[in-house]
DNA sequence: AGCTACTCCTGGTAGC
DNA sequence: TGCTACCAGGAGTAGC
């Protein structure tokens, strides 16, 4: 499922082709797509205006307006939730059955916003900060620091593995990314956040900015067809998974299989000698 | 405050 | 082979 390194992938794919573009119609194919929008309300705010900037913040793809006037025209905000994909091709093209909205561009190009699930979104709003206000820092910006971590991690008193995935407390990762991160930590994803050591919260830090890093260097994973982008190769990551999906497989560092079980609903990988279960209890 | 359950969705797969 | 049941899960929301 796409998470920041994946998100960050698409949106410097798409760059190119859509920076400077105007837009010059607009086709709906699935109208919940919009997020609460109607068609006529979403094409008025959206068409005739020029994409000048895109950006990423959190798992979200940021596409600036600006009208023919030069002045701010609000912004398009998408998220891919779990399917979501996004890509630019020629007009004459026949779009993927799975295309819920499509621009069309000033150079014969055409924008696609494709969605298996149609969980993901693609929405107009005036002012991007609106939607962001309530996301935790980014966790390869300057603001996140293993020091405001740490101290982080004492105040909440929630087990890691919800706390990692609750994007108002740190924004951009996903499953995948926490159970890496976990495992690079050596911490239990049931652990609470209170009781992981000052060292320990500093690994953390260490291991979720290094493993995003890494994946952003290989354009992030893809282990399903859902998740490649047709013209673009798929991401190399998965690759480099120490948990995520390798259940009843060796670990990587001791050799004992790793397991799946289930918190807060979500399928979570580890390993139990590498990461400790948080009570005495020895969960094998 | 933090937890669980439920919702939205559909392709893939396990089981019969 | 063909059917059904269940699984994956990001984020929002409701209820305890």
């Amino acid at each position: 499922m796409p998470e920041l390194p994946e998100v960050e992938t698409v949106a410097r794919l798409i760059r190119p082709a859509l920076e400077g573009r105007r837009i010059q119609a607009v086709d709906v194919r699935w109208l919940r797509s919009l997020g609460g929008l109607s068609r006529a309300r979403f094409a008025k705010c959206v068409v005739g205006q020029k994409l000048t900037r895109i950006w990423r913040r959190a798992k979200y793809i940021v596409f600036d307006l600006e009208d023919d006037l030069g002045r701010s025209a609000g912004c398009l905000v998408g998220h891919l939730r779990m399917t979501g994909r996004m890509h630019v091709e020629k007009q004459d093209v026949e779009p993927n059955p799975y295309t819920r909205i499509s621009l069309d561009l000033d150079d014969g190009n055409r924008f696609h916003f494709i969605d298996v699930r149609k969980f993901g979104r693609l929405t107009w709003a005036a002012e991007p900060g609106q939607v962001f206000a309530s996301l935790g820092p980014e966790p390869l910006g300057d603001e996140f620091r293993a020091e405001w971590f740490s101290a982080a991690l004492r105040e909440r008193k929630r087990m890691l593995k919800p706390l990692l995935l609750d994007q108002s407390f740190l924004a951009g990762l996903g499953n995948i990314y926490v159970d890496e991160s976990l495992f690079r930590a050596g911490l239990h994803p049931l652990r609470r956040s209170d009781r992981v050591p000052r060292a320990r919260a500093f690994e953390l830090h260490a291991a979720i900015q290094s493993i995003l890093r890494q994946a952003i260097e290989r354009e992030g994973s893809s282990f399903d067809t859902f998740y490649r982008t047709p013209e673009g190769q798929p991401g190399s990551y998965q690759a480099q998974f120490q948990v995520y999906g390798r259940t009843g497989k060796p670990c990587r560092t001791c050799g004992r299989s790793i397991r799946k079980i289930t918190v807060g609903q979500r399928g979570t990988h580890l390993c139990t000698r590498c990461q400790p279960a948080p009570r005495a209890k020895s969960t094998t």
